[in-house]
DNA sequence: TTGAAAGCGCTAACAT
DNA sequence: ATGTTAGCGCTTTCAA
């Protein structure tokens, strides 16, 4: 820098100015300082401004598992909206275990990472609660009651789950498995909120609560193919008769469709599966996936967007945003084919709502999402 | 870290030497410094350390997209050997666009990662000459002669194409179709080497070349569902016959599959499919795949370790380092059902050889991956 | 609009 | 085995 400055003929103070785009510089400097960058091939040192400036340029997004295929697209998109907004993403994996969760939120990279954005899992309300307020933090999930002060960025899991199985029950389906109700190692996750919405939907159809159709996956490997065949596989062979599987994400789904062939039954005929989270694959799936589909450019953008707001010194309050999903309608669970004559091209889906953006919960009411499913 | 300092009754020197785990500090005087720093929560300033030694103890990992499932994995895999090491990892992506893979190469994070590993696709050999050596850089892939002085890390992408038509050969098909061979937007990218392997198995059986089924999945959307989807729907409509195809990953076998099964036709039945790289979800697809699984393990941690070795002063020399892979049969290539009777647990594969450790290009021929297939 | 100078927190050379 | 001190490259008061 003092190599430009010399260069240029104007102290380090103006190179920095220029660097930094400060308005009162004149045209003649800036141009002259510009060219002896150029020529000098000058970068400034990341290190030294974070360590002048107190703040790195960098956030983070701490994930169960970057290779679980939600999370990989999710990191896809916060990574391009951070890159948008000026600023580097630094993945981290918590494997979803509690320890390396409280870690990360103790800001395990507090000195290189301005903020984080973090999915929890394993984590309680109580260890958000309890955290030191280190370093600005975003959650991605919906808040249980944390009293951790934090932002949360969710969908509506509720409802969403809600509607998956009521459209199962639509289609007269009525012993309906929920598949992956891990609540033993999911406190801030989603299958708590989702196993809530499935009950709800039976609740609405007036039909029992089926507590023998609620499938946990597994301690280990929570969430994986091998737990959730595993799972359904047993099932299959010594549990009650199923004529439907609402399946907490599409990776449970690919797994218990496979499951069922293996079972020498098939989908959407003998049972129909819901998957959640509508992967890229999904639509490439044989039946193709019926999913639910979160808006995940409204979710990355919007944790984003507040995380940054929180780093520029925003106040935090506990407060959740909710942004929009819709239910894909395809092939495994019966519907296309009864109701339209059996579309089979994958790029054309069967839409069943739009996407809103997000909205916060206060006033929900009025947001596409809550309208009547069609 | 003056404040601890203060509190041990030490100098900030002492204090720094416990924190890097020096080894001439004296038990009692190290517990004293640890238990203030533990009282006073003390971290130490990464930037302030960046800065003063050089490093910032990050290293990145550049590859054309996170949320495709090979990258995923591996930078899954890339992220614990790294952690593992005590680096933190950076991922970026570069939309296997040629613009930003030089901008990575040149060093667009330079100030922030110590070192580099890159994946690239639509570089060129000329680019990788024209660098400036910024920064210490290990590539993704097999080298084509590219003169760049780089250290490559890959495997033998031409023997395992080779194997994997072979073995569609002696399964008695006689029309395999080439999948993924986008020559013009792949210049460093995997396709060349593929196409060899396979064009070597069909003079290797005496069949003649059959430029047709080298199918092309379209300039945009590079090996992407729905380019590949549209191929190979264009070449069961309008193209010459096929018996099977042999999909440059997993992602178009997946695809390839879904279209085959549109156009009403069997897997394997009527087009046995072939994939590579052994996704986490090949092995749940209905048919579970069979498809070429690299060593991924062995390329990330040798990736990592060659690194870092960079990165800590060792000389670059341009070399190869060829990992393993290994030929995993299941049921989309129809030789598990003739073979075995249909075996179709998917956890239990058919393996046809060893994963074996990175080895040196000299000593290849005396490693478990040239041994003949059974 | 620009210059001079202090100091962010740490490590390493030099001392003791 | 530990203390002292200079300085990494930058931004930012304070002056001019």
């Amino acid at each position: 820098m003092r190599d430009v400055a010399a260069r240029a003929g104007v102290s380090p103070r103006t190179v920095s100015n220029v660097v930094s785009g400060y308005v009162h510089v004149s045209d003649d400097t800036r141009r002259r300082v510009q060219s002896a960058i150029d020529e000098l091939r000058y970068r400034p040192n990341v290190s030294a401004q974070s360590l002048r400036q107190g703040r790195t340029g960098i956030i983070g997004l701490a994930v169960p598992e970057i290779a679980a295929p939600y999370f990989a697209e999710l990191a896809d998109l916060v990574e391009q909206a951070a890159s948008e907004r000026g600023v580097t993403l630094l993945v981290e994996q918590t494997g979803a275990t509690r320890e390396r969760e409280k870690l990360v939120l103790e800001g395990y990279h507090s000195n290189v990472i301005d903020g984080l954005v973090l999915s929890p899992m394993a984590l309680t309300a109580a260890d958000l609660r309890a955290r030191a307020p280190e370093i600005p933090t975003v959650l991605l999930g919906e808040r249980i009651e944390t009293g951790g002060g934090l932002l949360h960025v969710s969908m509506d899991n509720v409802a969403a789950a809600r509607e998956a199985t009521a459209h199962l029950l639509r289609l007269g389906r009525r012993r309906v498995a929920a598949v992956g109700a891990d609540l033993a190692t999911d406190n801030l996750g989603p299958a708590v909120r989702r196993l809530a919405g499935h009950r709800q939907a039976l609740d609405d159809a007036g039909l029992p609560r089926q507590p023998e159709l609620e499938i946990t996956t597994g301690r280990t490997g929570r969430w994986s193919h091998r737990s959730a065949y595993a799972a359904v596989e047993a099932l299959l062979t010594s549990g009650p008769p199923v004529d439907a599987m609402f399946c907490f994400n599409d990776v449970l789904a690919l797994s218990a469709m496979r499951a069922i062939h293996a079972a020498g039954l098939r989908v959407p005929d003998d049972i129909a599966v819901v998957g959640w989270d509508d992967i890229a694959e999904a639509a490439y799936y044989t039946p193709a996936l019926t999913t639910v589909r979160p808006d995940k450019l409204a979710i990355a953008r919007t944790a984003v967007d507040r995380l940054l707001a929180l780093v520029a010194g925003e106040r935090s309050s506990e407060e959740q945003l909710t942004c929009g999903y819709e239910l894909v309608v395809r092939e495994s669970c019966g519907a296309a084919a009864a109701e339209r004559g059996g579309d089979r091209v994958p790029t054309r889906d069967h839409r069943r709502r739009r996407t809103s953006g997000p909205s916060r919960s206060e006033d929900r009411a009025t947001s596409a999402e809550r309208s009547p499913s069609t």
